[in-house]
DNA sequence: CATCAAATGTAAACTACCTGACATTTTATT
DNA sequence: AATAAAATGTCAGGTAGTTTACATTTGATG
């Protein structure tokens, strides 16, 4: 790949704006690229050396197994959403995959260490950098909160309500969804059964609030959820 | 307070590990200093300037109030623990404010905006921040998928022993906790009601996994909890 | 040291949600 | 087009944990 094509890849991330063209090309170096394509599993805890990856295209969610061989849905990503070890520290204890939810994704990667080097030597970096590790904890923190305090149903429309806003179409108060989850995924995420994820979309729907379908979620008025 | 005695308080601290003399005295410059006792409220967040702060002595609990003034435990800290905008974001939107739950404690704190300029300045405590800031997201995300998954029976269980592994003074396999928290602190912390919190708690005592009462928690094996 | 408030203990009724079990529909595969 | 495999829909128990409600104990305070 040609490393212009590689500096424009890290160019439209907002963290890497501050970043002087030389300083990107530095990180293009050493960056891998790859395709893949729906269902495709992506290992990267235990991978042979720690990477941070940065979804360019698509879908995909982080999937840990605990002891017994469950699935738990960790966390769903997007376009410009970054992945890996994040605390920039190796950790073989996590055992954590992703998997591709949409028809295509492009991802590309870096080795940590680079990532440390330039750190190091763009401090401005370093502190944008922290700042986007501390919101992804405090969208954790609300999350986890949300679970805590509130039933299955009012935790299924914050998490509708939330997804519609971050990459749905929006029409006014209506907004489409590209609707690439199973309701077992959507179930997992909002932790609670398939089935009475099942019961409660179906609520949604039968109160006109949603119009729910495999390709797309509608909603009229996201007032109203 | 003398200059001499704050540069000691930040020194002992790992995060200030790299920090030469003189560069802990330019943070010393700005440090505020508190002493609070028992019962007391420390409001942070919504404070005139944002800080960070640094619990020197004692345990805290930081609680945020939702739209219905519910309480919720959000964090329980000990010795050497920071806490305010550690995301070095000032954000209003959350309502936080931090109980003293020991006899004294001690904090100091300084503006994030100070915290900033001497992060730039020193890209390897930037390095190391970043990482302490990972690191306390890997913990949450684990707390989080024990309350998930578990049921409160092994959510207190678990509990109890991260406690005593924190702060509990061994002897062998055996543990004593010194007890500053509530039953229904407690409760809050494993995320049931109070009730549910005492039963348990009975129950592993009738059990002889551990001793409770007030004052303290001795476990006489950590390996049966 | 008497009084009051907070913390703890106990029990019954209730409920949101899970589990299992199965039918039906949609999508992928040959 | 036929078959297999996912995904969705539906329902009847079962239960962990909540809620309400009150009694008892402990610690704090004038």
């Amino acid at each position: 790949m040609y490393d212009e094509l590689k500096y424009w890849y890290l160019r439209d991330h907002k963290l890497f704006w501050t970043l002087s063209m030389s300083q990107i090309k530095q990180l293009c170096i050493i960056t891998g690229f790859k395709k893949a394509n729906k269902g495709d599993v992506i290992y990267f805890s235990s991978s042979d050396l720690p990477r941070i990856f940065l979804l360019k295209k698509g879908n995909i969610k982080i999937v840990s197994i605990d002891e017994d061989g469950n699935e738990t849905i960790k966390e769903i990503l997007q376009k410009g959403d970054m992945f890996g070890e994040l605390s920039l520290e190796a950790d073989d204890s996590v055992n954590e995959y992703a998997k591709v939810l949409t028809d295509e994704v492009s991802i590309c990667s870096f080795l940590l260490s680079d990532f440390e080097d330039l750190l190091v030597r763009n401090p401005t970096l370093a502190l944008s950098y922290t700042k986007f590790v501390g919101l992804k904890m405090k969208r954790f923190k609300n999350n986890y909160s949300n679970l805590v305090s509130k039933d299955a149903k009012t935790r299924l429309s914050s998490f509708i309500k939330d997804w519609a806003e971050r990459e749905g179409i929006q029409e006014g108060k209506k907004y489409t969804i590209n609707n690439y989850l199973t309701q077992a995924d959507i179930a997992q995420i909002i932790c609670t059964s398939r089935q009475t994820a099942t019961l409660l979309l179906k609520e949604l729907e039968e109160k006109n609030i949603i119009y729910y379908n495999r390709k797309e979620i509608v909603i009229d008025d996201i007032g109203k959820l």
